[in-house]
DNA sequence: TGCCAGGCCCTCTTTAGGGCCTT
């Protein structure tokens, strides 16, 4: 039996982003659309888009916020045999995602209706970036696009776009992490924890990760 | 009937409250 190495790369994640029909799968909401990228050592080697639909009409509020229509879910394919491909697409890869607790959600209620479970764990760009990027004006994923000038077309709420943006993003902080505290190629494991430090300790934290 | 997310994180805190972030 073969054994998973215990050293997982943090460049070499799935950054994936939900469009919803609203906050919580709990409600009833459904996903929509699901944007991912394959990050392999730090580039972007895979893209995965699709619309779903989820069976009901989406609100207006939805349609004016995504820029996804009614008319354009109605072509879609239904949430579940999105969900079996996008499956595929993640493998046993371990996730990231810009505020992580509300895309995995959706992702596990998502994956219960198809009966499918992953295998990877989820790292939060949010979470680290409010650690790292203290002095931002806030920690919305646009806002951050703005403060580190990532790479980005234009285009905001819309699944791709987003997790496109979020891996830049969750790259910038790899390279910053390199930069100022000379980690080079950090594991997915030390993203995880620098999010269950808190603000003031995350420096010191770093300062001796790096010297030990 | 009326209401309706949930986890993180800071502070005027921990027997709590409220802003942030995601759609």
């Amino acid at each position: 039996m073969s054994k998973k190495p215990a050293f997982t790369p943090a460049n070499t994640v799935v950054v994936l982003d939900f469009e919803t029909s609203g906050l919580s799968p709990n409600q009833g909401d459904r996903a929509i659309e699901i944007g991912a990228v394959l990050i392999e050592n730090g580039v972007i080697t895979q893209r995965f888009s699709e619309l779903m639909d989820p069976g009901f009409r989406i609100s207006s509020f939805i349609e004016d916020y995504t820029g996804i229509s009614n008319q354009m879910l109605k072509n879609a394919a239904p949430c579940h045999e999105v969900m079996v491909r996008f499956a595929d697409f993640i493998g046993e890869h371990h996730l990231v995602a810009h505020n992580a607790t509300f895309d995995q959600r959706f992702l596990d209620a998502e994956f219960a209706q198809i009966s499918h479970q992953y295998k990877g764990q989820f790292g939060c760009s949010l979470l680290v970036a409010r650690r790292l990027y203290p002095l931002a004006s806030n920690h919305q994923l646009g806002t951050l696009v703005r403060y580190k000038q990532l790479p980005n077309n234009g285009t905001f709420h819309r699944a791709l776009a987003d997790a496109e943006m979020t891996s830049h993003l969750w790259l910038a902080m790899l390279a910053d992490l390199q930069r100022d505290f000379a980690i080079t190629s950090p594991p997915f494991s030390l993203m995880q924890k620098i999010t269950k430090k808190t603000k003031a300790d995350v420096p010191k934290f770093l300062r001796e990760y790096s010297s030990r």
